[in-house]
DNA sequence: CTTTTAAATCAGAACAATTATGATTTAAGA
DNA sequence: TCTTAAATCATAATTGTTCTGATTTAAAAG
């Protein structure tokens, strides 16, 4: 996707299409591997000398909020975000915190409701898998 | 579940049965509200005065690895655990991160595999929805 | 092409959650 | 009992995130 494309893309979405904005909303659609506020900021840190780490933290928020990327339960404690489309189903493991994507629909489960009791407005659905990795799967008895 | 039979299963997981550990243990089964290390600290500080809030940290984290607690995404960027209550899904409000526990089964989903592709041996297999719930709803425009 | 204005940016301070430290206490097995 | 490794406590240190306020900038109006 174009500079451009994204520009416009964040003016649609309300925002201010500004350097460091497409800049970081790029970033995060590069980086498949849920990146954190401090990995983005390190991966723009040579093309983009003057931006600040608080930058990223209030675009990334701005983005989310406009659902332009998706924010991630913060599986380590910190956050991290998702750029990435189409939505898929994520896998952490309980012992490392690492994370794997899941192919959608290995577990067929059906279209989500447009809507939960209590007046939620459904925007998406995705799995989460607590597993043990391969790596970590030797070190411990499972029962 | 008698206070000696918290003792045995601590120590059947490799862990010596402390004041401190039961009482943790008992907090966190009988809270089914996905408790901060925090929230256990209020919890027994009037029947524990001298239990330390980094006891609360250290002995959660030897729970988790021992297995005896579930350990949740953190939502909002803090531990949260979860003793043996059913698991059950979560809805996530995008706009303003509050969570709304979602009776399982709502999206009849099948049975977790109980392993995914890598060599991942799942444990547990949840929902999550990113929602719009109804205090924010009115502040949007949802397209 | 200015001018205007609200939004975005930056650097750094403030804050909150968690982890590390090290001296002291304690459970459990010898 | 005695011994030993583990657990505990209080506090310091660290880390991730949010807040602040002065400055800059995009976008829309004139």
């Amino acid at each position: 996707m174009t500079a451009s494309e994204q520009a416009e893309r964040l003016r649609t979405a309300g925002l201010k299409a500004t350097g460091p904005r497409v800049a970081i909303l790029d970033a995060v659609e590069r980086n498949c591997k849920h990146p954190s506020a401090e990995d983005i900021y390190q991966e723009l840190a040579e093309s983009h000398p003057s931006l600040s780490l608080s930058t990223v933290y209030g675009t990334l928020s701005a983005f989310v909020k406009a659902g332009l990327v998706r924010k991630l339960s913060e599986f380590d404690g910190r956050l991290r975000v998702d750029g990435t489309n189409p939505p898929h189903d994520h896998a952490i493991c309980r012992l490392c915190g690492a994370i794997f994507d899941i192919e959608p629909n290995l577990t067929h489960a059906p279209a989500p409701p447009s809507e939960l009791p209590g007046g939620l407005a459904v925007l998406e659905m995705r799995i989460e898998y607590d597993v043990v990795c391969a790596r970590c799967r030797p070190t411990i008895h499972l029962t």
